[in-house]
DNA sequence: AGCAAAAGCTAAAACGGTTTTGCTAAGTTT
DNA sequence: AAACTTAGCAAAACCGTTTTAGCTTTTGCT
């Protein structure tokens, strides 16, 4: 089943290797091997099961056909939205995709950026994470064709492609504040990242615009390493402290979903005890009764504009973009859960 | 950042590749290279930043130090759970994981093992899928490290570990038994994988065992292809139709969620109205009020065993492993849904 | 007939490493 | 002092493919 080389297959049919190579990669005609041969190693070629040494293409042309995608969780339903659509527009490209996970390891983020390129991979999708910042720019730099996903880095170039955070993040505010509620509350995780930072500031303004301050009360920020009960257990906190809100907005489909957990801790009834909506969409919020509102990504757009954006750099050799950084729209998917 | 390569380096220092090669693989000792000499270049090599060629590297070893994964869907929670454990244990011994998903294309099967063939893996990780088996078998046959996972062939040797169906089945409906349903209904999906007979085998005799007999009314076949919404309507259907049971147990968790979705349609209370057990675990499932009940798979150990099934058969020349068949135990995991 | 051009194929270098063998010079034996 | 070791490194073969630059043999033309 393996190990038939081109030299083998040379061998067989009583020619060179370089004429079995012309002649299956189609180069025949302009080689001027006559059609006679060419029949006859292709048949060889097909009888003997050949397959080309994928390796040893990608050593002699420079080019693997692959494209490493990074992301933070493997498990995470950002991974799961993405994967799908990244590895079939990939495929339609001829390229595999090899996914790799950070998992919140600021040294791992590296490492698996010096992985990808010692095995050569021609481009890079990859979700920011603190801790790989210079080498994401070092690549970039470069000249490595790569697009930044969910995130990106303020003061650099790469060519990015994420949900509008200020605009999703003033959406579920404002539809909150529609429902006529007045304090609410706003769970944001403690991470450097810029879209936090939009998400936060999209809330905030959609709140002083209708006239409702925010006091320090009413915002929590959970440690992001914090294991999963401890921050069940920090919300749950945050819930019943005196001064407690009406509505809460999570700023991540994470948060929501701990959330969700502490509520049900506490006994509290969705929305009349408490009205929740949560950035990100989740499969679980759609069915965990009422219905959980949320600000929805639109994944299938953002993974083939990032494709889209990672052929162009592929394809041009020095070609700039026009469109290098995009911002796609969310949806506001309202539920049981702010009726 | 990239493009430096041993030669660059040996020309640097002065001395010939080879001596490079062999000090960076710590040969040194064993070839008698003076130490300052290897001190020299290490340094050297160090300063330039070079990294090998991984692909030449495997081109030229034979090895290329990555393993295949091959699932069913990379989206699905049987995926998410495991790709951690695996990818965390292939990276203990050295090991890269490359995702593969057939999503339920049976031609799709074959042409993942050959890419990955192609490209070289050193084994293979592969959740057996209908259109798969010739091809699987083949590369078993032709000596490649192979295990199986969540399934296997019957009639063929190779490797795989795997929950205990018939066990698991065989507890979801005893505890259905012994809280006193006496209807209990089986929804299982119209795949000929071995596990599933094993599913109903496991029901069939559990309730044959209590004295209960099953009539074919309250056992539903979904076809395996049917879309997501038309399941959930056939599902919906099976539950009111006369003679309708008290409980039922999915035999799967995709069926489970749709059920849910079903019952949640038909404004059913879960368990007043309809108790529910599921095979396999799911995130939701804990979250789902009251909880839905299940059989839960050890994930971690099945991974944990796989991989090192998968190592025993790197390792090893032509040592024949004692345990190549593994059947790990399932739990039963109470929650509302059945109380 | 003589010569250039075209036809049809092959040799060889290159990609970037690993690994075995070989060569030289100094040190050790006898 | 001749014969062996041994230390220290270089040469070269090899992995499987692509690709360019030839090398023969026909064919076409005058």
């Amino acid at each position: 089943m393996k190990k038939v080389s081109l030299k083998q297959v040379a061998l067989a049919a009583g020619v060179s290797s370089s004429t079995v190579s012309l002649i299956l990669n189609g180069k025949a005609r302009k080689m001027r091997i006559s059609e006679t041969l060419e029949k006859k190693v292709t048949r060889i070629a097909q009888k003997m099961g050949y397959h080309p040494n994928q390796l040893a293409i990608s050593l002699r042309t420079g080019k693997s056909r692959m494209i490493g995608l990074v992301v933070e969780s493997i498990s995470g339903r950002f991974f799961a939205s993405m994967a799908k659509v990244i590895e079939d527009e990939a495929e339609k490209q001829g390229y595999r995709v090899v996914y790799c996970s950070t998992e919140n390891d600021p040294k791992k983020g590296a490492d698996l950026i010096r992985m990808l390129s010692q095995r050569q991979v021609d481009g890079y999708l990859v979700t920011p994470t603190p801790g790989m910042e210079e080498d994401v720019i070092a690549l970039f730099a470069a000249n490595k064709p790569v697009v930044l996903l969910d995130s990106y880095y303020p003061g650099s170039e790469i060519p990015h492609v994420l949900v509008d955070s200020y605009m999703g993040a003033k959406l579920a505010a404002q539809h909150l504040v529609s429902k006529g509620f007045k304090r609410i509350g706003y769970v944001t995780i403690d991470l450097p990242m810029i879209q936090m930072q939009h998400r936060g500031q999209g809330c905030l303004d959609a709140l002083r615009e209708a006239g409702i301050r925010m006091n320090k009360q009413l915002i929590l920020h959970v440690p992001y390493d914090l294991p999963i009960d401890k921050t069940i257990d920090k919300i749950a906190a945050f819930i019943k402290a005196p001064g407690r809100p009406e509505a809460i907005f999570f700023a991540t489909n994470y948060l929501g979903v701990a959330g969700l957990e502490a509520i049900k801790k506490l006994g509290l009834r969705i929305p009349d005890d408490l009205a929740v909506i949560c950035f990100d969409d989740e499969d679980i919020f759609r069915l965990y009764p009422p219905g959980i509102s949320s600000i929805q990504q639109p994944v299938q757009e953002i993974a083939a504009t990032a494709m889209q954006l990672l052929m162009d750099q592929l394809a041009a050799k020095k070609l700039s973009l026009k469109r290098k950084h995009v911002l796609v729209k969310p949806t506001l998917i309202v539920r049981g859960s702010t009726a």
